[in-house]
DNA sequence: GGGCAGTACTG
DNA sequence: CAGTAC
DNA sequence: GCCC
C-alpha cells in the first residue's frame, strides 16, 4: 500500500514537473543542479571522440577463413554456435528447470542457430570481418561512454534529472566500464526506494538522432496474444540429441501494444492502456470541479440528445420501470446480479453520463437493483468507477469517512461487476478432486446448485476482492482488533450465515432467492477471519487439501465440518465474546493434518514450525482475542504450508503446460515488468528479475485464481511487494509501475537484448553509442562491435519476429532448409506452377514473360501453415530439418 | 544484512 | 581473472 | 525483490 501511495505521489510529482525543468526546480526536487552535470559531461565529452561510421572499415577485409570455419561448424550443430555463450551444458539449473520456458524465452529469440545455418554461412563472413576490425573501439567506447559513477547511473533519480541537451546525452547513459561496476553498485545503494519509477523518465537518455523507432515489435509485447509460438522439436545431427527449436512468429497484426512509445520526457507514462489510464484518472479529477461543462460535453457527443438527469434520478427511473425492464431482461441475460442492491457511484455526479446510464442499465438487466441513494440499510453493494475519488464519494454519500461504510457492504469497482459472471465459469474445474475426497453431501449439493446456478452466484474470490474500490477500505471486514463489538453486525448477516451452514463459502443462494445474496455479504461481514476461512476452504474444495487430508479422512472432513459449524456457533452461541476462537479452530485441525502429511513427505521445512508456532499462538490468542496481525500471519503461514505440500519441489513434477493459467493476466503483467527490469544494469534490477522469475513461475503453477493479498503473499516467492502488485492487477487490471518503467530507452535496450547473444551490458552499450534501432545496429552506428554470435542473432532477429503466424510452416521450411534445399524446393514449386517463399506456397502467380521477376498478380496462397502441407503439395516426402541439408 | 546456480567463452 | 551471457 |  505504501508502495502504491508512493507511486501515486511520484506520479503526481512528475506530472507536475515542468516540461523543461529549470535549474531551480531540479535543485528543489533533486537537490541537483544541471550545471554540475554539464561540467561532468563536458569533461567526459573530451574523450568521447565519436567514432564515425565512415571511418571504420566495415567490409570483410579480414580473415574470413576463420569466420568461415566458424560458420561451417555452425552449419552443423547449434552448440558450436554458442561458442561464446555458456549455455552449452545446460540451459538452466535444476531448480530453474524448464518449468516454464516461456519465462526465459519470453523474448523473441532463441533461434537455435541450427536452422539457419545454411543461409547463415552466407551472411556470416561479412559480419565477422567487420567485428574484428576495431579492436580498440571497444575500449574507446567504454571509457567515453561510461560516466563517472558518481554522476549517476541510469538508476539514480537523484543524480539524473531530465536533461535534454545533446551534449549530456551520451553521458547520461551509463555503460559501466567493468572496473566501475563496484562503484555503480555502491551508488545503486542510495537509490532510495528500491526502484525509482521515474529514474528512467527523468533521467533517461534522449536519442541523439531522432530516428524514430521503426515498427519493430518490442520483444515483450509480442510475447503475448500477438504472438504464437511454435515449439517444434527436431532431432538434429547424429550425436546431438534432440534440440528444441523455438520459432516465435508474430501474427500479422502486431497489435496496438506495438505502437512506439511517445518520446516526451515529461510524460513518463508509456503508451497503451497504462498511459490512457493515467490520463483518464487525471481527467476525471479535473472533471470534478466543473462537472456541468463536462456533462454537457458528454451529452453533446452522445448521438441523441438526452435530457439532463442526475444519476440519482436515472436510477430512480430505472427503479420505477423495473418491471418492464425486467421483462426485457428475462429473455437475454442471466440475472446474476439478482438480489444485489447496488449503489453506484462514479462519473459525473451532477448529470448521469452515458457511461453511468449504461452501467445502471446493465445492473438492471442482469437482475440487480440500482439504489438511487446511499442507504446502508438498503444497499448490499457499492459499485464505483475504477478509480473513484474518495472525497467525491464522501460528498455524494454524505459520509464523513470511508470508514463509515459498514463492513458488510462491499465496495467494488465496475470491473468487478462485469467480471463476476465470467469468473464463475472457469473456476469450476478444480472442484472435482474435492468431491472425490470430500464427503460433505451438502457440499456437493451446493456445488451442483452452484453450477446450475453459476450465472447467479459468483465464486468465493468475488468476495475477497470485495473492498477493492477504495484502497483505504481494503481492511474492511478484517478481524477487528481485539474489540469485540464489530460483531454485532446487521441482523441479516447472522441469519443468513446461519442459514447456510452447508458451506462457509458464500456460494449458496439456498435460502431466499432474493435475500440470498445477503448471505454473501454477511459471510464477508462476520469478520475477516471467516472470510479467510472461505478462501482456504475453497482450497479445500479445490481438492488438494482434501486429497492431502485423505489419510486422516475422518479428519479431512471434520476440518470442514468444524469450519462450517463454526461461524454458526460463533454467531449463535456467543453473541459477542471471542468468536474468533472458533473461527481459528478449523485451521488447527487442518494445520495438523498438513503437518503430518508434510512429515510424511519429508518435505519438511521451516514452514511447519512456524505454522505450529503460529497455531499455538492462535490458540493462545483465542483465549483472549486474535489480533489482526496474528490472523494474517496465520493465514499466510498456513497457505504457504499448504502450498509447500501440494507443490513439492519443482523438480518433482514435469513441466506443466504453460498455457492457460488461472492468473494469466497477472503473469503477463509481471512478465512485462520483469522485462523492463531486465533492461537495466544495476545489480538490484538483476535480482529483481531473478525474483520476478520466481514469482511468475510460482504464479503460473498456482492452480486457482488469486483472490486477495494474503493469498498471493502466501505463495513462496511472492512477497509483500509482488503481492501488492498482484492485488493491483486484480483490482485494476493494470499495473501502473509498468507505465512508469516503460520508457524509450528501456524498450530499445530490450529490443537489443532480443538479439541472441546480446545481454543487458551489450544492449546498453549500443544504446549509449547511439543505436536506437536494429538498423542502427546493422549499420554499426556508434562504432559498436558485434560478436560472431550476435551477428547471427541480429541477422535473424527480424525474421523471427516478423513471421506471421499463418506463415509459420513456410517459414520453418525456409529456415530449416539450407540454400540448396530451398532453391530446389522453390524450383520444383515453380515448375509445378506454384511459387514458394517464406510466407507460403502460392498458386496462380502470373509473371511477366519478359521479366520473370515481375509478378503480374499476387496469386493465391494455398499453403503456409504447416510444413507438411507444403511438402505434400509439392510432392516432396517429409524430411526432418537435419535432412534438409543439401549443400 | 547478506545471499540469491553454475558454467563457459572472450578479451 | 573480470566481465558477460545463458 | 524474496527469504532466512
Amino acid at each position: 500500500m505504501s508502495d502504491l501511495e508512493w507511486f501515486f505521489r511520484e506520479e503526481k510529482r512528475i506530472l507536475d514537473m515542468p516540461e523543461e525543468p529549470d535549474e531551480d526546480y531540479l535543485a528543489r526536487v533533486y537537490g541537483y543542479r544541471p550545471s554540475e552535470d554539464a561540467t561532468v559531461a563536458h569533461e567526459r565529452g573530451t574523450s568521447e571522440a565519436p567514432i564515425k561510421d565512415a571511418d571504420r572499415p566495415r567490409e570483410l577485409n579480414v580473415d574470413m577463413s576463420e569466420s568461415l570455419n566458424e560458420v561451417q561448424k555452425v552449419t552443423v550443430p547449434p552448440e558450436d554456435l554458442h561458442i561464446n555463450q555458456g549455455m552449452t551444458t545446460k540451459r538452466k539449473s535444476s531448480t530453474e528447470r524448464t518449468v516454464d520456458p516461456s519465462v526465459r524465452h519470453s523474448k523473441k529469440r532463441r533461434l537455435s542457430p541450427e536452422h539457419k545455418k545454411g543461409s547463415a554461412s552466407v551472411t556470416l563472413a561479412h559480419a565477422t570481418g567487420s567485428a574484428s576490425d576495431n579492436p580498440d573501439s571497444h575500449e574507446l567506447h567504454q571509457t567515453s561512454v561510461g560516466p563517472p559513477t558518481d554522476a549517476a547511473g541510469p538508476q539514480s533519480p537523484v543524480a539524473r534529472p531530465p536533461i535534454q541537451q545533446p551534449v549530456v546525452k551520451e553521458t547520461t547513459i551509463t555503460s559501466p566500464a567493468p572496473d566501475k561496476g563496484k562503484a555503480r553498485e555502491h551508488e545503486a545503494n542510495h537509490v532510495d526506494p528500491p526502484l525509482h519509477p521515474y529514474s528512467k523518465s527523468t533521467g533517461r537518455i534522449i536519442a541523439t538522432n531522432n530516428d524514430k523507432q521503426p515498427d519493430v515489435p518490442s520483444p515483450q509485447q509480442a510475447s503475448d496474444d500477438a504472438t504464437r509460438t511454435t515449439h517444434a522439436r527436431y532431432s538434429s545431427h547424429a550425436k546431438r540429441t534432440v534440440k528444441s527449436k523455438v520459432i516465435e512468429v508474430s501474427t500479422a497484426n502486431p497489435g496496438p501494444a506495438a505502437a512506439p512509445s511517445s518520446s516526451s520526457v515529461t510524460t513518463p507514462a508509456a503508451p497503451g492502456p497504462s498511459s490512457s489510464k493515467v490520463s483518464g484518472a487525471r481527467a476525471k479529477k479535473a472533471e470534478e470541479p466543473k462537472p456541468k461543462t463536462d456533462a454537457l460535453k458528454k451529452e453533446k457527443s452522445g448521438k441523441k440528445k438526452r435530457e439532463l438527469i442526475t444519476p440519482r434520478e436515472y436510477a430512480q427511473r430505472l427503479q420505477d420501470n423495473l418491471s418492464e425492464v425486467a421483462a426485457t431482461r428475462k429473455s437475454r441475460a442471466s440475472p446474476y446480479l439478482r438480489g444485489k442492491r447496488i449503489y453506484y457511484h462514479g462519473g459525473d455526479m451532477q448529470y448521469a453520463s452515458e457511461e453511468t446510464r449504461k452501467r445502471m442499465d446493465y445492473i438492471i438487466r442482469y437482475g440487480g437493483t440500482v439504489v438511487p441513494t446511499y442507504d446502508p440499510e438498503v444497499i448490499t453493494h457499492i459499485v464505483t468507477t475504477e478509480k473513484p475519488s474518495a472525497p467525491a464519494f464522501l460528498r455524494a454519500t454524505g459520509l464523513r469517512s470511508l470508514r463509515d461504510i459498514p463492513n458488510h457492504i462491499p465496495t467494488v469497482t465496475w470491473s468487478w461487476v462485469i467480471r463476476a459472471p465470467r469468473r464463475v465459469i472457469p473456476e469450476t474445474p478444480v472442484e472435482k478432486g474435492g468431491e472425490s475426497t470430500d464427503v460433505a453431501d451438502n457440499n456437493k449439493g451446493d456445488k451442483t446448485e452452484q453450477i446450475e446456478d453459476s450465472s447467479s452466484e459468483p465464486t468465493a474470490d468475488y468476495h475477497l476482492i470485495v473492498h477493492a474500490a477504495f484502497k483505504d477500505r481494503l481492511d474492511a471486514g478484517m478481524p477487528p482488533p481485539p474489540s469485540n463489538k464489530g460483531r454485532s453486525k446487521p441482523q441479516q448477516s447472522a441469519t443468513s450465515a446461519a442459514s447456510g451452514p452447508s458451506r462457509p463459502t458464500p456460494q449458496e443462494p439456498k435460502s431466499g432467492r432474493d435475500g440470498s445474496d445477503t448471505s454473501i455479504i454477511s459471510e464477508f461481514t462476520v469478520d475477516r477471519v471467516e472470510s479467510k476461512q472461505s478462501a482456504i476452504l475453497d482450497f479445500d474444495d479445490s481438492s488438494f487439501l482434501g486429497k492431502l487430508a485423505a489419510g486422516p479422512n475422518g479428519a479431512g472432513v471434520p476440518g470442514r465440518a468444524t469450519v462450517t459449524d463454526n461461524p454458526k456457533s460463533s454467531l449463535n452461541n456467543k453473541s459477542d465474546s471471542t468468536p474468533e476462537v472458533d473461527s481459528l479452530a478449523p485451521f488447527y485441525n487442518q494445520a495438523r493434518a498438513e503437518r503430518e502429511a508434510e512429515d510424511l513427505r519429508s518435505g519438511l521445512s521451516s514452514e511447519e514450525e512456524s505454522a505450529k508456532e503460529i497455531g499455538n499462538g492462535g490458540k493462545r490468542a483465542a483465549t483472549h482475542a486474535v489480533s489482526k496481525k496474528r490472523v494474517r500471519r496465520f493465514v499466510h503461514v498456513f497457505c504457504r504450508a499448504i502450498l509447500t505440500l501440494i507443490q513439492g519441489f519443482l523438480c518433482d513434477s514435469k513441466a506443466e503446460e504453460h498455457t492457460a493459467c488461472a492468473n494469466q493476466d497477472v503473469v503477463n503483467k509481471l512478465q512485462e515488468l520483469r522485462e523492463l527490469h531486465k533492461a537495466k544494469l544495476s545489480k538490484e534490477d538483476t535480482w529483481k528479475v531473478y525474483t520476478y522469475d520466481k514469482a511468475i513461475r510460482a504464479l503460473r503453477s498456482y492452480p486457482t485464481r488469486i483472490r486477495c493479498y494474503e493469498e498471493a503473499l502466501a505463495i513462496p516467492g511472492i512477497g509483500d511487494k509482488t503481492a501488492q502488485k498482484i492485488t493491483e492487477i486484480l483490482q485494476t487490471g493494470d499495473l501502473r509501475r509498468i507505465g512508469y518503467e516503460k520508457t524509450e530507452d528501456i524498450e530499445a535496450i530490450n529490443m537489443f537484448q532480443g538479439i541472441y547473444g546480446v545481454g543487458r551490458q551489450t544492449a546498453y552499450k549500443w544504446y549509449a553509442n547511439g543505436c536506437r534501432t536494429l538498423d542502427d545496429v546493422r549499420a554499426r552506428k556508434g562504432g559498436i562491435k558485434l560478436s560472431t554470435c550476435q551477428e547471427i542473432g541480429l541477422e535473424y532477429y527480424a525474421d523471427f519476429l516478423t513471421v506471421p503466424y499463418e506463415s509459420r510452416g513456410a517459414a520453418l521450411l525456409y529456415y530449416t532448409g539450407d540454400d540448396i534445399f530451398n532453391r530446389s524446393l522453390r524450383l520444383k514449386a515453380n515448375k509445378m506452377g506454384y511459387s514458394l517463399n517464406q510466407r507460403g506456397l502460392y498458386q496462380g502467380i502470373v509473371r511477366n514473360p519478359s521479366n520473370k521477376l515481375e509478378k503480374l498478380n499476387e496469386g493465391t496462397i494455398i499453403a503456409s501453415e504447416t510444413e507438411e502441407e507444403i511438402l505434400r503439395i509439392l510432392g516432396v516426402p517429409w524430411q526432418e530439418p537435419h535432412e534438409r541439408i543439401r549443400g
